[in-house]
DNA sequence: CTGTATCCTTAGGGATACTG
DNA sequence: CAGTATCCCTAAGGATACAG
């Protein structure tokens, strides 16, 4: 009889550290990229992220809208005069991982040769760091009140 | 005939975009845990990995090692007195990312509800972020000094 | 100990047609 | 417009066995 190592309970084993967390929301290129269109490009439609560049399709950017929503990283709000208009807004929660996510883009610009980000971006975050990020926040909550007030 | 959409050189595509270039590198669990484990673990050798308590396999290990080598987030280094002793070393871009990294944990700990991280870690990271960060980069060289110096 | 090589199963995901 | 459903293929990855 072949004897195999115990199987511990998979489940259990990913939760109860913080890089497991993390990785099990963000260890995914999707996510990864929704979260950016939420969080900096000001989107919030099914179109707007089936439109990105990098060409999700339909099957996956719903099971990824899904699974955000699973991990209270969005909000999906449908429009009470228009049931067809359907909103996802990022959540505190989403919006909170901002300073991480930007100081990541910062450390991208800084070593990806081919990225077209602005220089201005890094320093700027250098030079001011909350500030930016609370730009990004009030940003965030200019767009999602233009969203709904506008017909 | 069938008219399909022109499909865009995919490897272009994926470039010129910081949050693209951040996806690249982080959006796969396994690269994200070798992460943690080279930055804020000590871990330096094959077996170090291995035996990490996510149970990644040898082959998908191997993978990612050279994966993370190449994107020059990983040093790998064979000790000249012993061949049989490799060793992977963080380099500088892979320690420049750990603010982010940190930030991402603090993040978790605050709403990862099983999370066994110490409630000190996020606290004293609020207290003084740069003084945490500058004492895990001076203890990733103590170290990596210690590993080269004991036979 | 540090990996390769192989086998094999499942999950990821692209394309596309269809629905309310 | 906002998804579901289906088809089908490829890549991911677990479990070994093996090699230097």
């Amino acid at each position: 009889m072949i004897r195999r190592p115990m199987k511990k309970s998979t489940k259990l084993l990913w939760q109860g550290c913080p890089t497991r967390y993390a990785a099990g929301i963000f260890g995914d290129k999707w996510c990864f990229l929704i979260l950016r269109d939420v969080l900096l490009h000001g989107k919030r439609t099914y179109s707007d992220f089936l439109n990105a560049p990098e060409g999700i399709s339909t099957n996956i950017l719903a099971n990824r809208l899904s699974r955000l929503e699973a991990a209270a990283m969005l909000d999906r709000q449908i429009d009470p005069r228009k049931a067809s208009r359907v909103c996802y807004f990022p959540t505190r929660k989403a919006r909170d991982v901002l300073p991480a996510l930007i100081g990541m883009m910062v450390w991208s610009v800084r070593y990806d040769e081919h990225s077209e980000a602005p220089e201005t971006f890094a320093k700027a975050y250098d030079e001011d760091p909350k500030g930016t990020i609370a730009w990004y926040e009030a940003e965030i909550d200019r767009v999602d009140t233009e969203i709904f007030s506008k017909s």
